[in-house]
DNA sequence: CTGTTAGCGCCTTCAC
DNA sequence: GTGAAGGCGCTAACAG
């Protein structure tokens, strides 16, 4: 641990200027409350002092606030930092903490068991956390510290904010387009849980999934497949650990292996359609319209994770934020014609 | 700005549990002082009147330390954002920091003349800037905090740890394979200061950029036109505002318009250099090896921003971190045969 | 194992 | 235009 400086207080600054304490602070808080040479005197005796103005934690302890919107990446942050849509959805809090004058903090997660005590050891005013599992201790953390907390993707909680586009909708959507006239469907799935185990399972029931985001997509592509007159029970699921390509063309023969006549596959990132791709699946679909989804023309969802952001730290600094969970659009590229 | 919560304190906890506030300050921080039936009646009395915990900020100004590591990224959050170098190197930031349990702050800058401000406001122990021109007010916001500063990239103070490559060395040994045999070279460059003018110039001279980083690489290119006879009066430089590709294309058309004959481009970066390829130069090289050198098989200067990212952290926290003077490596590719 | 005392550095309130 | 008192919530140091 940094070890404490030694420190300048404005009662140093106040005794070397002839002053009182107030008055330093009135220079810094209310300049113009202050007469000009009294302002002059305590900036020169705070110069030749080195006093950098008032402490912000000693701040914050007065004003009851930290001017801080904390964010909860997750266990790893490692797979926010790869994931092109999280990096988005950074970009979007920034930008809004920034005209705002908030600082982001993001939350030193990704230990396991101390994660929920440094949530909430975190010195902020809200938090915004990204998209887990119903029962991740992170969550509960957050909670405890009555703070605001808004929630991206899910899972929902009464008292909370939840933002998100309506995944099941979209996934219907789009899965209605890459397994229409498949004779053997496939699904690409992202993790079940936080262990993030890789398994193929046909016919995966989507009430099992803990992640909401992962839940609601197959729930959609179940719809799809069901309406098309598919029988559920027969579509394998290859579930990926992350969000990479090289995993995913891996599991990608794992589903070849149960099933060499799979033609169709929706998955849930571009990255992971790409891949299904690249190991010569014709129809696929992918999710997000990212960079991938243009230079692969795979039909995907998109989405607006930046937008997301935005509305996650405006909600979360007491704003109204807009709905999202129409915020989708399907976009049909060359790779499901 | 958020207004304060009614807060439940360590004194209401004591009181409801009958015990004195140390007591339940021991609960909290050293469990094992307090006998278990003691820890009991307090941790029900806190649950009871929804106590959360101790109050970050009250903690930060008794301990004198935050546990927090401030990150300045420069001007425009977008520009850091949309950069997946500047991502890169905030991942090392975060990796090194949830490790060790410090919040990495971003610290909401962007509007100008409040920046400065911003930064000495912020609760933290340390700061890392990203990298930034020798007159960036924010920089001496935050060395007027007195508090560890870590610069990446540049500019070098005395009393503040630099981490970067040796840009100059690197620039020098790119630019003499892209400009071999070249006819007639040019150079991509970034903005030469923070007004970020997109402009073309024949024999920039160095010396006149305020960005240490593009100034030693825009020196290398030419030490390594010197050498091969080059005469850099001649050479023209275009400089961009940002790195993006769109700009990067009309910007090489600019230079075409300049001087039809261009046969060799050493651009500050792959985006850069792809798009002056796509403009149609045949000799071109780039700078980070990232994914799209290997699409477009450039040759280009290979860093681990990561690596750099977790050095600053580690050097801001009082680490000792290892010199990444020499951490480059030249990668030859198609694109300069 | 538990309690008392004394501030950390700041700013709201109220006086002058 | 300036200052004195008091307390934000917490914990180190030292009793007992």
């Amino acid at each position: 641990m940094q070890s404490p400086r030694p420190r300048v207080t404005m009662t140093d600054v106040a005794r070397a200027a002839g002053v009182s304490p107030m008055t330093v602070s009135y220079t810094y808080n209310r300049p113009r409350r202050v007469s000009p040479e009294t302002r002059e005197k305590v900036l020169d005796a705070a110069a030749s002092l080195g006093y950098a103005g008032p402490d912000p934690s000693a701040r914050s302890l007065r004003y009851g606030a930290t001017r801080t919107l904390g964010l909860v990446l997750g266990e790893h942050l490692t797979y926010a930092f790869d994931d092109p849509q999280a990096v988005q959805f950074l970009a979007g809090i920034a930008e809004v903490c920034a005209e705002r004058g908030y600082g982001v903090l993001i939350v030193p997660t990704g230990t396991g068991d101390e994660d929920p005590d440094r949530v909430i050891a975190a010195a902020v005013d809200a938090y915004v956390v990204w998209t887990t599992t119903d029962d991740d201790p992170v969550l509960a953390a957050a909670f405890s510290t009555r703070r605001p907390v808004v929630v991206h993707g899910g899972p929902e909680r009464a008292g909370a904010t939840m933002i998100g586009i309506d995944n099941r909708t979209a996934a219907r959507a789009v899965g209605a387009e890459v397994f229409a006239g498949a004779g053997r469907p496939a699904v690409l799935s992202f993790p079940v849980d936080r262990d993030r185990e890789t398994f193929v399972r046909s016919g995966l029931d989507p009430a099992t999934i803990a992640y909401p985001v992962t839940r609601d997509r197959l729930a959609g592509y179940r719809d799809a497949a069901i309406e098309l007159g598919i029988d559920w029970s027969r579509v394998p699921v290859g579930v990926c650990r992350t969000n990479d390509a090289g995993e995913a063309r891996s599991m990608m023969r794992r589903l070849f292996d149960a099933d060499p006549g799979i033609d169709a596959v929706a998955a849930m990132s571009d990255q992971l359609a790409a891949a299904a791709q690249e190991e010569g699946v014709r129809r696929v679909s992918g999710w997000d319209d990212s960079d991938v989804a243009r230079r692969h023309d795979l039909t995907t969802v998109a989405q607006s994770l930046r937008d997301q952001g935005a509305a996650c730290a405006t909600a979360a600094l007491g704003g109204s934020a807009p709905d999202h969970r129409e915020a989708w659009r399907l976009v049909r590229r060359a790779s499901t014609r």
